[in-house]
DNA sequence: AACGATAACGGTAGCGCTCACGGGAGCGGT
DNA sequence: ACCGCTCCCGTGAGCGCTACCGTTATCGTT
């Protein structure tokens, strides 16, 4: 703060133009001539002068500013989709705030600050996906707010969607399995009330239903949150139920590697005993022991797109939003093996 | 943005007094009379007034918006550092633009595009702590630049830093294995260039001194990151040294159980055969198996204590940059046991 | 009675930029 | 010669707020 800034003035003095020719370049208007466009420009760089962002916004109504709203921070997904969100905004000239909700339920105080004070131009919400965080988006949306979530894949254009398509997902790992001989396989979720966790059961459930394998409700355990206990306990239960399952789907790489611990406790071992497939592919699944045969996710893609629509969206107000869907990939390594 | 905000002269107009008088309200100026004051305060809240930044900022050259710049993103460390400075800084009213830098070396452009566009007041640095990045940081610095970093402990006080103490983390981790009987005390570190290692491997060695046990190098392996995989080859490396130990010190929780997978691997039991002592209490360290015995530290706090010494560097100019050290804590469970 | 001190407020300029104008120069067409 | 057009550029206003300086009313002091 202490050092001073170049202003649009002393550009325009040094190119012995006005100011608004000099503002005109910066905004690549067409109305100047080359010549004046080359010089400008050769006098910015020469004075190192950046545009001072809060007086353009004051004028143009633009700030240039994302919202960045994450319900769970320590998640990998939602690292990697904010890593890939923030290189897309940054190549578009825009820059992220934060407004992080601490796993708290949204709270609107601070993002609506984000909005009335800081007129930020549009919120992106990660992994926001629980059913009252819709209905806050909804609200949301009410106020002419330009929205962008992950977490929902919805028929109708509410607002923009980016997500990855978990039904198909949760049905490529059980079909695996079902390709592999199992036919009583059992699966560990993640807290109900997620949208990606009825996908991936319903998933689930299809492609048993393709190999007309009738479903077990007792082989359904339902997880209370996404971490490595879940999965540690939702198997102790599993196992006191007597019920005999030979393949596991686990719907993330947390609760897969939480389950397989338990497993290795009861003296079972995988996949010689149980085959296991997780969800994510996150960083540890390649070594774990055994490395697990996960469904990867492209989470990164995920976050730049989810940007890229975000500034569609604002750019051209005829737009309407879109619902993108990414694909799955699974990633066969060793923790699943033939009957 | 579709949707017109309240401006002062709205405010001004309602309460029958002039802009100037509302914006002394806004700044709690001592020069309204506690009536007006009431009244304006009124009128604000019933037409939900909020003071528009942008326009604030270029009026005041105050933005109240710092930047945050992060080396690694996914990693559990740094969300909850950032969880805790989100919490502070929402609580002072200051908001943060994201200018994480991708696992990348530190990259200029992209925060000082941040101070100069958006005039960001000062920089959070979160565990830059490479080297490379000191030298980088005094470049900042140069430009009279207010940074605060976690990752350094420097004698002098150079820009203000936040960090747990590593050596006295690293002691304490070595200590409680020789106090359960152990000499031959293996260690594995994480990528040397970072300073919080050459701390924790400090510490270790202090340990060793104080019980008077000759450090044995071949019982020291540097991890190349910070992840599972490296715990799990250093351990293969170090089994395949043939040096006796019965206990390690792993300088993370991920490396700690990448080398318990390791260990199993060998056909070596934790902690009856190796005891092992990890870094950080992750999550994952409580359902491990076994669960992991590991040093605490307090990171949110550590964002909190970062976040609240920027802003009092800012707003307090004759405030000279401080240090702050945080203790760290022994968890005890079950992956160490006595000789 | 005249003075300064203080409290409480208003008016004006300006932060750095963009937007909506306007206007001159240069050209071709009639 | 005149009109009309395009190309290029400048002027003035104003975005919402704060800083600075003034102004009025009230009170105590000598």
């Amino acid at each position: 703060m202490t050092n001073q800034h170049v202003t649009i003035k002393q550009v325009a003095e040094s190119a012995g133009v006005s100011i608004q020719t000099v503002s005109r370049v910066l905004n690549n208007r067409p109305d100047v001539s080359p010549e004046t466009r080359q010089r400008v420009h050769q006098i910015i760089s020469d004075l190192g002068y950046h545009p001072f962002a809060i007086a353009r916004g004051l004028a143009s109504k633009r700030t240039y500013t994302l919202g960045l709203v994450a319900s769970d921070f320590s998640d990998y997904w939602f690292s990697q989709v904010v890593t890939g969100a923030e290189i897309e905004a940054h190549e578009h000239s825009y820059f992220f705030m934060l407004a992080s909700t601490g796993g708290d339920p949204l709270e609107e105080p601070k993002f609506l600050r984000l909005l009335k004070q800081h007129h930020v131009e549009g919120f992106l919400f990660v992994r926001a996906s629980r059913p009252d965080d819709l209905e806050h988006l909804r609200n949301l949306q009410q106020s002419g707010i330009l929205i962008v979530t992950t977490g929902f894949y919805l028929p109708l254009a509410e607002f923009g969607v980016v997500e990855v398509d978990n039904l198909a997902g949760g049905r490529r790992a059980t079909q695996y399995l079902i390709e592999l001989g199992h036919s009583q396989i059992a699966m560990i979720t993640g807290p109900t009330d997620w949208k990606s966790v009825s996908d991936r059961t319903q998933g689930y459930l299809q492609a048993l239903g393709s190999a007309k394998i009738t479903p077990n409700p007792d082989l359904i355990v339902h997880g209370e949150n996404w971490l490595h206990r879940s999965g540690y306990e939702a198997v102790k239960e599993l196992l006191k139920k007597k019920q005999a399952f030979t393949a596991l789907f686990a719907q993330n790489d947390r609760i897969a590697r939480g389950a397989i611990n338990a497993f290795k406790e009861a003296g079972l071992r995988v996949p010689q005993d149980v085959s296991v497939v997780g969800y994510d592919d996150i960083p540890e699944a390649e070594f774990s022991d055994p490395p697990l045969t996960t469904i990867r996710q492209p989470m990164q893609e995920v976050g730049k797109a989810a940007t890229r629509l975000l500034i569609k969206m604002i750019e051209d107000p005829t737009s309407t939003p879109q619902q993108i869907l990414f694909d799955t990939q699974l990633v066969i390594r060793s923790s699943c093996i033939h009957r």
